[in-house]
DNA sequence: GCCGTTTTCGGCCCGACTGTTTTCAGTCG
């Protein structure tokens, strides 16, 4: 199996935790942590990057040695240096750590004290009572653990979709702001920056009385468990299983304190450096100079100590946004406002829950100008996708709807399955009638990568083509990407003018937010698609556009922003107009 | 193990809460 960029990157967190275990010098822990995280970050493939020569000690956090380590992992799939590291320790310590209240201390002292290996030989440790007569842990400890593991069992510890936190997060939200004494509320972390899962919701409060609404919020109703609760600082767990951080700091601090749990870590961490590099110190009640506070009251002021304009919570990943506001070179992201139509959406003539008039009313009322309506073809069977005859029914019935509306504009278009061999589902004398054809992959996923990427290159070369729909068919915590050379596919979708989508339904978000940019770097057009099956989900849109200012994108970056009338320019335009 | 507006050596983000302590280590975010 060729290595890819997770490989490298879970290898070296569990070098990592192993080291931590055995004790190691915790910076070069860190080094290993820092190199996983870069790693993770590549859109592309690190074997690739190999491939063409490329130095990684280019990379942030990898320098010679790591990059030589990378290398012969790459060329044997063995990491030497963890090999070595499970020689002295038992790998499945690492599982350990997973367990809430046990870090690196603890899991050695286990094994050390009591032999223990896995988290089954922990509990059962845990219930022979044989733990709390281990120095550093007690009774409560003991209990702890295997409260631990049962709720564990029961309940992965997987990050929920960001679209699911909401309704959770903002019920949250609205009691937090109607306790006595309570000034602001707002929810920080990844939730702020729109990252697609998250692990938890962190609560940002100014109150006058801190302890007060510390306590106060305990007594939510929807509160599962307490896991810990001080004057400034509250844990909980909701009954759903999902863990809330709230931390009431006082007024002047709540710039700071939103700064510094929006994250995130990583750029974070890039901000502090710069303060001590000032000889400043910077955390969540503000910017001190020798003790002094210098910013903190607002975001806008913390980055202003630094002559930076404030950025945007969805580029704070440290993923170049500090350098680029340096050079006043941020980008105007896209806003839901600036979206003016819809290319994807499915109807009962397929799976919809909703006729043709429904989701155009449903598209109306969201003041769009045009709406894309492209069902299934027949290869989606279980979808009772279309054949030529019942689409050129569906086109003639639209033809005939658009008789009637007036400031809508239905386009006729079909979600077409790209076959195996990269063909078309259906013959190009009905494509030919559409206003634009997109393509997609449902079947055959697990082809091999040159095999897939092969597929859809024939596809793209198809001259009616001209949207790829959701391109990697991930399914967010379900099913991975398929194995596609996403350079290639940008190279050629940049060429014949396809756009790429991104797929708005929370579960997919295909592309992601880093092939979405790297797309675009690639000189690609994408689309944001709702894929919407009913009217309700028409309001996915606002997902897909959390995604593309995730990846950098403007308002002109995205093709169903454009009016009408640009709209048919682009898509009439295909490859015909290159030559 | 990485890195450089203080540096090629000597730093490396920082504060809150808990439980086990008898003044603080460990964990977490």
């Amino acid at each position: 199996m060729p290595v890819r960029n997770r490989d490298i990157a879970n290898a070296f967190e569990t070098l990592a935790d192993l080291l931590e275990i055995g004790d190691a010098n915790p910076f070069r822990v860190r080094a290993y942590r820092n190199a996983a995280s870069t790693v993770r970050d590549q859109s592309r493939p690190i074997r690739d990057m190999l491939a063409a020569g490329e130095d990684l000690t280019e990379l942030p956090n990898i320098g010679d040695d790591l990059a030589g380590q990378i290398e012969r992992f790459v060329e044997t799939g063995h990491l030497a240096r963890l090999d070595a590291a499970t020689d002295k320790l038992p790998a499945g310590l690492t599982a350990l750590l997973d367990i809430n209240g046990i870090g690196p201390k603890r899991a050695h002292a286990l094994y050390e004290g009591l032999g223990v290996t896995s988290v089954d030989e922990l509990a059962a440790a845990a219930r022979d009572q044989r733990v709390r007569a281990l120095s550093g842990f007690g009774e409560k400890a003991e209990q702890r653990i295997l409260h631990e593991i049962e709720r564990q069992a029961r309940h992965s510890p997987a990050r929920t979709l960001l679209a699911d936190a909401e309704e959770m997060a903002e019920s949250l939200l609205d009691w937090i702001r109607q306790r006595a004494g309570v000034d602001k509320a707002a929810i920080a972390g990844s939730y702020r920056r729109r990252r697609e899962t998250v692990g938890d919701l962190d609560v940002v409060v100014t109150a006058s009385d801190p302890a007060a609404v510390s306590r106060a919020v305990t007594r939510y109703e929807d509160v599962g468990e307490v896991i810990s609760s001080g004057e400034t600082r509250t844990t909980l767990r909701l009954r759903g299983g999902l863990q809330v951080d709230i931390r009431v700091v006082p007024a002047r601090a709540y710039g700071a304190a939103m700064h510094y749990f929006t994250g995130s870590r990583d750029h974070n961490i890039a901000l502090r450096r710069r303060a001590q590099g000032h000889g400043w110190k910077l955390n969540e009640y503000g910017l001190f100079k020798d003790d002094q506070i210098i910013a903190g009251d607002t975001e806008e002021s913390v980055y202003e100590a630094f002559s930076l304009p404030w950025i945007p919570p969805e580029l704070r990943e440290n993923r170049g946004e500090i350098e680029a506001a340096e050079e006043d070179a941020l980008p105007t992201l896209i806003e839901v406002a600036e979206i003016r139509g819809n290319l994807h959406t499915h109807t009962t003539a397929t799976d919809g829950k909703a006729d043709l008039e429904e989701m155009a009313e449903a598209a109306r009322d969201r003041g769009w100008r045009y709406l894309g309506i492209s069902d299934h073809s027949r290869a989606v069977r279980v979808a009772n996708g279309l054949d030529a005859d019942r689409l050129a029914r569906q086109i003639d019935e639209i033809d005939a709807l658009n008789e009637r509306l007036d400031d809508l504009v239905i386009l006729k278009s079909c979600e077409v399955d790209i076959l195996r061999d990269g063909s078309l589902d259906l013959p190009d004398s009905i494509l030919e009638r559409l206003d634009y054809v997109m393509g997609a992959m449902h079947g055959q996923l697990g082809l091999e990568r040159r095999a897939q990427t092969e597929r859809i290159l024939e596809a793209m070369d198809h001259p009616l083509m001209r949207i790829i729909a959701h391109p990697t068919g991930r399914l967010i915590g379900r099913r991975g990407p398929v194995a596609l050379d996403l350079d290639r596919i940008f190279e050629a979708a940049a060429r014949n003018r396809i756009a790429l989508e991104i797929n708005a339904q929370p579960k997919r978000l295909d592309l992601d937010d880093q092939n979405a940019r790297a797309a675009r770097d690639a000189g690609v057009m994408l689309v944001i698609g709702t894929d919407a099956h009913s009217p309700a989900q028409l309001d996915f849109m606002r997902h897909g556009v959390d995604q593309a200012r995730r990846a950098w994108l403007s308002g002109s970056d995205v093709l169903n922003t454009r009016p009408l009338n640009q709209l048919r320019d682009w898509l009439a335009r295909g490859r015909s107009a290159d030559g």
